[in-house]
DNA sequence: TTGATTTCTTGTCCTATGACAAGTTGATTT
DNA sequence: AAATCAACTTGTCATAGGACAAGAAATCAA
């Protein structure tokens, strides 16, 4: 049977055979958010992830002076998840925003955690997905201690091609953790010596 | 009875009560480390966390250059572990380092998920814990992309003030996100200005 | 279509911080 | 004590990036 991509993407792991894939996509509603639509919002309680299978998808914490500072992207093939609030059944302090209209595959806590009980390869995958979250994270630190801000901007660029294309520059900006103006020069830069 | 005084305060919870904390009290293990001494080496898997009853503890990965970058402090009281090798059981990526003789409350991987299963208040405890831990990790993020390098060393001040005063300026500077030198400027200009 | 709004670029100037090197101090070893 | 080494400070210079302001370009609304 063929299932939404970004569901056979997302769930592709040696330990989910057919059979799982099916119990898995069985668990997921469809859901759409328009342009602009917030997934979440600070003071909610997370109740679901969403697989993206077309949109893009910003998250963004709000900074002691109130500004809004990006903290991740999301685009298609990734899941749309703020992790503290789901798992940890906590208020969220983040903001989820849809910046173009998205196609979502939604799993509910209830859901999720059926299958987490209940399928193993399931379970080894929500801990290799964890891994690989945690390691982002911590890597992400250490690239705002390490990098450049032009170095960040290219690694951005490999990494999420489409957030270059499609993001407001400020909200790029504010991920990198440049000013839109210093963003605006890195672009000219790299443009130039043709990275 | 009387605990270890790390323990009373790390396990202090509402849903932990005085037989839990016997039961929680048995399952960890005394142990101690040199000044210098490594408590988990890039590469190993995690096997157990330590409550710090006394010393300073360091945990630092390698940039991309091979410098060390100092990711955390532990001071007294708190709890000195690697979240994502553990819980996890990958090989971890960070080093974890007495700063000066220490003495710790061990608790083994196993004997950790036994209380986990079986006491109610522990898993509780658990969470709110790794809900704080997240939390303060996403507010390490954001206070390098928003904070200027004096705030940051002040709000490390505020927060560990041990670390200031035991730990070599080298490890507090790559913590800190700045050079050896600028720290030092750093804290000519703080204590200039009386703050 | 026209005006308003948002997004992005660019200029000028300024400050924080890095790179590098030299010097000081204090601790450790022989 | 002398020599060595690590920890820290300070100076000089260069540069990345911030603040602010003025456009240009694109988007949206009336």
């Amino acid at each position: 049977m063929k299932y939404p991509s970004c569901l056979s993407e997302i769930y592709a792991h040696p330990g989910i055979d057919e059979l799982d894939l099916s119990s898995i996509y069985t668990a997921h509603e469809q859901v759409f958010f328009s342009k602009g639509e917030f997934i979440l919002t600070e003071g909610q309680l997370s109740n679901a992830y969403y697989c993206l299978e077309n949109g893009l998808v910003r998250a963004f914490a709000k900074s002691a002076e109130g500004n809004e500072i990006t903290t991740a992207f999301f685009s298609p093939n990734e899941i749309v998840i703020e992790v503290a609030s789901l798992f940890l059944r906590q208020a969220t302090r983040e903001n989820i925003q849809a910046l173009s209209d998205c196609e979502c595959w939604m799993i509910r806590y209830d859901a999720f955690q059926d299958l987490f009980e209940n399928i193993s390869g399931f379970t080894e995958w929500g801990r290799s997905w964890m891994s690989r979250a945690l390691l982002a994270n911590k890597q992400r630190s250490l690239s705002m201690i390490t990098d450049t801000a032009t170095n960040r901007y290219l690694k951005l660029q490999q990494e999420h091609p489409k957030v270059l294309q499609m993001a407001p520059l400020k909200y790029i900006a504010s991920y990198l953790g440049v000013t839109d103006s210093s963003l605006s020069r890195i672009r000219k830069e790299v443009a130039l010596k043709g990275y």
